[in-house]
DNA sequence: TAATAAATAGGTGATATTACCTATCCCTGC
DNA sequence: GCAGGGATAGGTAATATCACCTATTTATTA
């Protein structure tokens, strides 16, 4: 039989981390190498040994996993690595892949589907979820040929003024007020954020933005 | 040797569920008779087979762990329940143990505590941490004087609910059919927490909510 | 047992918000 | 120098929300 393909696993809930090494135990191909539970941990673990693929909570306290990505994708290229978050991926997958990951799976996901996110990053390819994928693709295409790519960055500087103050509570009135603007002015922003971020109603919207806040200021 | 003890296992995260079965199939004395990834789960799981100890994480995407604690010691008394939750202790344990619960855990607790809670429990004591066992006791002896303190503690378990929802941007209506009440009763519960908190005007109260959630989610 | 609190929800009128539309004025790049 | 976007805002009709009230049922507790 070949060489085991390695697993480095880090997260900070033993529990769940004991739950993922006996899902790579279940296969006989794959072998844990190493475990961690905070990113100083994984720094150390790398020393001992390099795996091939490492499975990433994001959501680590103390220190955004983003970094330990970031980190780990610096000094060892060739680790595929695959985050396991328990937050939405609407708001994180992009950033994740961006940071060098090469699938994003979420918590609540069942063992079967972590594992197929695991073959999908062994043999080359990125995992996302379906939904993911499409909306990814989306974007891509959007940005190619009308320029609409359903992103924060294609916004304004007052639509994103608006959407910072929707995700920190404010309602349409109250925005008008603070930036002393009329509500008619603050509802035309809505409207454009809700087009250019392809968002569906203002529910959605203020979901969104209350997301977006929170992960902007991390 | 004597009869095993019998777990039923509630958790909406396959894997951490996996792990925490692993946890109690490391103990020859505690068997595993049921699990559930959610609350209608949960209850068939119940007509199956009644364990001595239910393990549960309150944080049940859709319904709230709490209700099920409720059902569960409405329905079955004798039933002890150890609640496993990814939120922090002092926000939550002292409802969890008013809701019935015998013991509330950390999900980032290491596999040695979650025994130690288990056998605590089971035993017949309360489970909480060091910490939180102060804390309550401080609690206990120092309600006396200010009972009209505007915190977020004196709010009722469900006025709590509504309160996290309007702070991930639900509006009422989207709360009431997410909470599957009449948007009248989210209203009322609004109206409560407003006047609980001394929160004038909806703005305000959607503001600390925000505010709320995301210091509580660090 | 009486009182209190929690969970639930109906009623009502005043206001606010939404979803679309249209329409200025002002820059900036081609 | 004009097309396109950004900043601004009016119009309108359909809903939704708010602020107060009242009310029932069920627990809990003094």
């Amino acid at each position: 039989m070949a060489d085991p393909v390695t697993f480095l696993v880090v997260d900070d809930h033993p529990v769940f981390r004991q739950g993922l090494v006996a899902l790579i135990k279940s296969d006989e191909r794959y072998r844990v190498c190493g475990e961690a539970g905070t990113v100083a941990e994984s720094l150390m673990a790398l020393e001992h040994a390099v795996p091939d693929i490492a499975l990433v909570d994001i959501s680590l306290v103390g220190q955004n996993g983003l970094d330990l990505v970031k980190t780990l994708k610096a000094a060892h290229p060739e680790v595929l690595v695959l985050i396991i978050s328990m937050h939405d991926e609407v708001i994180y997958a992009e950033r994740a892949l961006k940071a060098g990951a090469r699938g994003y799976v979420m918590k609540q996901e069942a063992a079967s589907v972590m594992l197929d996110a695991i073959e999908t990053v062994l043999s080359g390819r990125i995992y996302v979820s379906a939904t993911m994928r499409d909306r990814l693709l989306e974007t891509m295409f959007s940005r190619r040929e009308e320029s609409e790519a359903p992103s924060v960055e294609r916004l304004s500087d007052r639509e994103l003024e608006v959407l910072e103050l929707i995700g920190q509570g404010y309602g349409a009135a109250e925005t008008a007020k603070v930036m002393n603007l009329s509500v008619k002015t603050v509802n035309a922003y809505s409207d454009h954020i809700k087009e250019k971020l392809q968002i569906a109603g203002s529910g959605a919207l203020r979901r969104f933005a209350v997301k977006w806040v929170q992960s902007r200021d991390q």
